[in-house]
DNA sequence: AACAGTCTTGCAAATGTTTTCATTTTCTTA
DNA sequence: TAAGAAAATGAAAACATTTGCAAGACTGTT
């Protein structure tokens, strides 16, 4: 009932163990005659291969450390998923970890990650602790942003311009003729994407002539029940905005369950954009207005790019790949009132 | 610039190898003076332990193992998070797998997962193909069912009864008059959670004397795109069910835009009935009545069963726990159209 | 001052693989 | 068939740690 290792299965096919060793890693350098007696060996002894002697050898792992803020949002599930998929795929086995958007509990965990040699290791967006960034310069193991695209990013990074995203979002109510604006946000201190969409979104009413007072600046964590409330709150009011930009498609969510909640239309009488374009924002009753974030893509493009830089052992190439944003018109977005009542 | 290992942070404090590693795993056994000369030069060499040496050794590998079908329907996120949270708070960190509803799939990444040496497997529900049943026994590593619960299940599991959310489901369309009911289903062949809902929901219709007619049982994946079209399909004629149960939320929230589309009244002329009250379902318009999950619960409680089984080496404890369901009546549901038309 | 007991610490063996190098076997080709 | 090349295999060192054992350094007690 012993648990076999490796100079067990050596002993049964009646080689080496050098020879189990190549069988698993090289097979091509062993005898078809040879390598047939050992896989009979493995399959008859139930051996398991012990990934950690290996990987204490100095060859890889096989392991690839994913840190997120969170996977209990759609928001990172779905890049999760296709990330884990890609990398699957390739052989390795993905280490999860999550902070809550909590960046000196990243700096520990991505500690934890190291511990166990993962042979990459990717993050969510480019905003980490000064201790973060120390560990890993101090390592040689690759690291990814994912999410994010910057041009000028600290690190090698796959994903979205977030500038962009708010860009995109506030020139489609521009264009729709709103003036009366509000936005809905959540706390930008630790996060680097509601950060970027917020202030290029704001230049870009500015720069069209846009006021944005204060009181339609809203706050709202990431989440259905929280938005709707703020929204409920905002939108109760006589003196209300005629649209609604929303730092995702969460919160946008929130926004539109809140407006039918007061009976406001939507679109006619709000016009309600999110960011993201996640599972079920198209079908949503008004389908909603969003800047489509493919999350997909960037997990598959993540994947690949760090499947690559463990496999090239060039840690330091600098890598930026960047995924296109679409905006995607459905039925949550109109023209503003104000140009309807003009005809 | 070499990698500090256990040696170079021994020669670095003035002790053998033997005590830095003391210091990490048991430092009560060492005198203070010298810990705090051990972790002076942990700290200034940057040595970062590795796992992979020391589960080569037979202690535990801090890891554990968890496969899912998928991480990317909110299904199953929220499970993820708060096991992941659990395990974490123990210094366990996750080693995730997901295989979309493939039982073979399945068995391969259990492997992956066991030449890792996971200290512990978490898996869920109860179907899975006999492979992996065989490769679990052979090891000692104490496995753990997810999101199932059953009186007599053939592994341990933490999780809710899926026959009792199926009956409660049932039961209140029937409290409420409905006679001419429709369900809506993913194909329940590799999915023990959703066969175990039907079967009973069925049950309770039937003891209740109701007819389930064949065209109104419909088939659709957990996607809220495909069960909004399946719905649109089953809706469009004149004559329709007065009432839908559904396998989980998301199918509902698919079923609820379908009406809201076709411009049926809900609760009015349809009734909508979910499983699971995820993230959301509390705030749609109109709110969804459901069987509530407690995934969070789940998560949490299997997360602290699978850490003390790891602790307590007796992998084959049998440890079953049931988490309780709760229907929670929101206003997605209402009496029967007959029954008001009667006064 | 000698003794027993308790703390600390170091030595060395053990853990399960991989890989280099050397050796043996097999295959080509003249 | 012999020599040289190529292919297949094995022996052993190496990887980074943990831990049982034993020895050395204290403590308090007579």
């Amino acid at each position: 009932m012993i648990k076999p290792d490796i100079v067990f299965v050596a002993n049964l096919a009646g080689v080496s163990p050098a020879t189990v060793s190549r069988v698993m890693n090289h097979p091509e350098l062993v005898h078809p005659e040879t390598r047939r007696k050992v896989e009979l060996a493995v399959e008859k002894s139930g051996y398991i291969r012990n990934r950690a002697a290996q990987a204490m050898h100095g060859r890889r792992s096989a392991t690839i450390g994913l840190v997120v803020p969170t996977v209990a949002n759609t928001i990172f599930a779905e890049v999760v998923q296709s990330f884990n998929d890609t990398v699957s795929k390739e052989g390795f086995t993905l280490l999860l970890a999550s902070h809550g958007y909590d960046l000196d509990r990243e700096y520990r965990l991505i500690r934890k990650l190291l511990e166990h040699r993962v042979d990459a290791l990717a993050v969510v967006g480019l905003d980490h602790s000064p201790g973060t960034f120390r560990l890993i310069s101090g390592q040689r193991v690759p690291l990814l942003a994912i999410w994010n695209y910057l041009p000028d990013s600290p690190l090698p990074c796959v994903g979205v311009d977030n500038c962009e995203a708010g860009r995109l979002a506030a020139e489609h109510l521009v264009a729709l003729g709103h003036r009366r604006i509000g936005m809905v946000f959540p706390a930008t201190s630790n996060n680097d994407r509601a950060r970027d969409r917020k202030k290029a979104a704001t230049a870009a009413f500015i720069a069209a002539g846009i006021e944005l007072p204060q009181r339609w600046q809203i706050t709202s964590p990431y989440s259905i029940a929280q938005a709707k409330a703020a929204c409920l709150e905002l939108l109760e009011g006589k003196d209300r905005p005629s649209a609604l930009l929303c730092a995702n498609d969460v919160i946008a969510q929130g926004a539109i369950y809140a407006a039918a909640r007061l009976g406001i239309a939507v679109p006619g009488s709000l016009s309600v954009i999110g960011i993201g374009d996640f599972a079920g924002s198209a079908q949503m009753e008004p389908a909603l207005t969003t800047v489509r974030i493919p999350a997909q893509r960037i997990g598959t493009a993540a994947g690949e790019e760090i499947v690559a830089a463990v496999s090239r052992c060039d840690p330091d190439r600098m890598i930026r790949r960047r995924v296109e944003l679409e905006l995607i018109m459905r039925t949550s977005t109109g023209l503003a009132p104000e140009l309807i009542a003009a005809g």
